[in-house]
RNA sequence: GCGCUCUUAGCUCAGUUUGGUAGAGCAGCUGACUUUUAAUCAGUUGGUCGAUGGUUCGAGUCCAUCAGGGCGCACCA
C-alpha cells in the first residue's frame, strides 16, 4: 500500500484536518526542502479524496535572525546579522526585504508543481497580535518551559531565562538579545556583544513590551504557538527535528503541558541528497529547488519526491544513467494508467506525481518517446527534434503530448547545458577523433566497405539499418565491433543512437569521406 | 555521548504495524520479429531475507545481542 493511504488509516476519525509545514527563507530554498512540501502536499490531495475537510497551510518563518550570510559575496550585508529576515534588504532590491526575495523563488516553484498552500508569513502573524495571548502564556510558564527543556533535552536553562527574543530597541537585532525578566506586561531584556557567534548585540538594556511584533518566540516555541493557534493536526518534520529530545519532542511536551493539546501526527522524513559533495562540485551543480525545477518536468519532479517513503533516504544523481532511469521509471509508472491489471500502489504514485490537483483529471494520459531517443536526437545538429519523433510515432500526437515533448527536451537540454560529463555527450565530432586509431583492421575494412556501399544506398533508416548488417557480412565482422567502429568515428565512444535511423538524418557526403579512412 | 534508520535476487526497492509455503521493476539469459546497438514482443534463471540466540506448531516479520552502512542531535532554527 502507498505510504500516504497508510498514514490517512492511523488518522483518527476527526473531520477537519489542518496539514502546516514552514520555511526560513535565509537562503536560496535547497531541493531537499522540496520533499517536505510534496509530502505534505500529498497528504494534503489524499486527505480531500477521502473525504476530509482539509487545509493546507504554509508558514514563513520571516522573523527569524540573519544567522549567516547566503553568500559571501554578500559581505555588506555583514551589519544585518542578528536581524529579523524581513528586516533585512534583498540582495538585488527587486523585493522589499531578503525573505521575500527568497521565498518567493520557491514559491514559485510550488505554482509550478501544483502545490496550492495558504500562505501566512510570521511578521504578519506577529505584529497583529495574533501570538500575543500566545507569548503570554508562554513566559508566565516560563518555569514549566525550562523544566521540560530539562528533562526532555537535558538543557540546563538558568532560572531567569525566558523563551523569548526580544527586538532591541536600539540596533533592531532579535538574536543577541536575552531576555531576564517578564512582569507580565513588559519584558526585561540585554541585547549582548557576546550572545552568539555569529552577531555583534549593541549592549542596550531595555524593558518594553513583548507584544505585537516586538519579540519573536523561539524556533521550539514557536512551533508551539503555531500548533496551538492554528490547530495543526499534520505536520512532519526532516529527520533534523527528530532527534529524541530534540526540537519536536520539546515542541510537543510544551504543547501538551502548557495548552493541553495534542501533538500534531508527525511524519518523521529523511533528506533528499544529491550526489556527493565533490561530484556536485565538479558538475557545478546548482541545487536549489528553483534549478531542479528548471530541469526536471514537474511530474518527474514530484513522482521522484513521493515515490521513495519518507523514512528512506533519496539520493539524486544527474549521471546520464540515472537521469534515464528516473525518466524509464516515470513511464512506466505512466503506461500502468492504461493497462488493465497495473500494480494499485504504481497508479496512486502516478496520480500524486500529477501536477493537476484534481485525481480525475483528464490531461495526465499521454505517451511520449523515452529518454534516450530524446537524449540522442537532441544533440544530433540541424534535426528538428518534434519533426522526427512525430515520424516514427505511429500516429498524430495530441496537443497534451506536444506539450510534455517540448518539456521534455527541454530536460534534455538543461541537462546537457548544466550536468552533463563530457563522456555523457553525444556529440557529433567535426573531425575523426583520435581514438579512431586505435580500431582493427577489420573495424577499418568495414568502415572502408561502408563507405562505398552508401554511395547508392537508399537514404531511409530502416534501409540503412540493412546496409549496415549487410555490409558487416561481407567482410565479415562481429556485429557489436562493426557498430561500435561507426560510433567511435562519428562520436568518440562506443554507443550511440540506432545507427541506421541515425544515418538517415546525416548527410551521405560527410559520412562517406568519414568512413573512408584511407583518406 | 544520546538517538533514529537501513541491511531481502546482479541493481533499485516492496513485504515487517495485525507471524502462516519469499515479491516487483530493471539488468541477465532464451526465443521471436527475414539478422544482435541504450528497440519491440514472449518466456525464464536467480535470494539459506546481515550474523547469532530466543519466543512459537510455524519467524523476512516479534524479542535480545552483535556486525556493517546512512543520518540526526548536543542549548541554531
Amino acid at each position: 500500500m502507498f505510504w500516504v493511504d497508510k498514514l490517512i488509516k492511523q488518522l483518527d476519525g476527526q473531520t477537519l484536518q489542518i496539514v502546516n509545514d514552514s520555511k526560513t527563507p535565509s537562503g536560496r530554498a535547497h531541493v531537499g526542502a522540496l520533499r517536505g512540501v510534496i509530502i505534505h502536499d500529498t497528504i494534503f490531495r489524499a486527505l480531500k479524496e477521502y473525504g476530509f475537510e482539509a487545509h493546507y497551510t504554509f508558514g514563513v518563518d520571516d522573523y527569524d535572525p540573519l544567522d549567516e550570510l547566503p553568500y559571501s559575496k554578500y559581505e555588506q550585508f555583514q551589519e544585518f546579522l542578528g536581524k529579523p529576515l524581513c528586516e533585512v534588504p534583498a540582495p538585488d532590491n527587486t523585493t522589499s526585504d531578503m525573505a521575500d526575495y527568497y521565498i518567493s523563488e520557491f514559491f514559485s516553484v510550488f505554482k509550478e508543481l501544483g502545490v496550492q498552500v495558504t500562505t501566512y508569513r510570521l511578521r504578519d502573524i506577529y505584529r497583529s497580535g495574533q501570538f500575543d495571548a500566545t507569548i503570554d502564556r508562554i513566559l508566565t510558564k516560563a518555569d514549566q518551559v525550562r523544566d521540560i527543556y530539562r528533562t526532555v533535552s537535558g538543557s540546563i536553562r538558568p532560572p531567569t531565562w525566558l523563551p523569548i527574543q526580544m527586538i532591541c530597541e536600539k540596533c533592531g537585532r532579535i538574536g543577541t538579545t536575552e531576555a531576564y525578566a517578564y512582569d507580565g506586561q513588559e519584558v526585561s531584556y540585554h541585547c549582548r556583544p557576546d550572545m552568539v557567534t555569529w552577531a555583534t548585540g549593541c549592549g542596550y538594556k531595555g524593558k518594553g513590551s513583548p507584544f505585537s511584533g516586538r519579540s519573536k518566540l523561539p524556533w521550539k516555541l514557536e512551533w508551539v504557538a503555531k500548533w496551538a493557534n492554528q490547530g495543526i493536526t499534520i505536520e512532519g518534520a526532516g529527520k533534523d527535528h527528530n532527534s529524541k529530545g530534540g526540537s519536536r519532542d520539546v515542541a510537543v511536551a510544551c504543547l501538551k503541558q502548557l495548552f493541553g493539546k495534542p501533538a500534531p501526527l508527525n511524519i518523521p522524513y529523511e533528506f533528499f541528497l544529491v550526489e556527493g559533495a565533490k561530484m556536485s562540485s565538479s558538475r557545478g551543480i546548482g541545487v536549489a529547488a528553483r534549478d531542479m525545477a528548471d530541469f526536471l518536468p514537474p511530474e518527474v519532479l514530484r513522482f521522484l519526491m513521493l515515490r521513495s517513503q519518507p523514512n528512506r533516504p533519496i539520493n539524486f544523481s544527474p549521471s546520464e544513467d540515472a537521469i534515464v532511469k528516473l525518466f524509464n521509471e516515470f513511464d512506466r509508472c505512466q503506461a500502468a494508467i492504461s493497462k488493465p491489471n497495473a500494480n494499485p500502489e504504481i497508479l496512486r504514485i502516478r496520480r500524486f506525481s500529477q501536477v493537476s490537483r484534481d485525481p480525475n483529471a483528464a490531461d495526465i494520459e499521454y505517451t511520449i518517446p523515452g529518454m534516450q531517443l530524446i537524449q540522442a536526437l537532441v544533440q544530433l545538429p540541424h534535426l528538428d527534434v518534434v519533426t522526427e519523433v512525430q515520424r516514427r510515432n505511429p500516429r498524430p500526437f495530441t496537443d497534451l503530448e506536444f506539450k510534455h515533448l517540448h518539456r521534455r527536451i527541454a530536460a534534455v537540454k538543461y541537462w546537457l547545458e548544466h550536468y552533463a560529463e563530457d563522456s555523457e555527450r553525444l556529440e557529433l565530432q567535426q573531425e575523426l577523433p583520435d581514438v579512431a586509431s586505435n580500431l582493427s583492421d577489420l573495424q577499418k575494412d568495414f568502415l572502408q566497405r561502408l563507405s562505398v556501399a552508401l554511395k547508392d544506398a537508399v537514404w531511409e533508416g530502416n534501409a540503412l539499418q540493412n546496409l549496415i548488417f549487410a555490409t558487416s557480412k561481407l567482410v565479415p565482422i562481429p556485429q557489436p565491433a562493426a557498430f561500435s567502429a561507426i560510433y567511435i568515428v562519428l562520436f568518440g565512444r562506443v554507443q550511440g543512437p540506432r545507427a541506421g535511423p541515425l544515418f538517415s538524418y546525416l548527410d551521405r557526403d560527410f559520412l562517406m569521406t568519414r568512413f573512408n579512412l584511407k583518406e
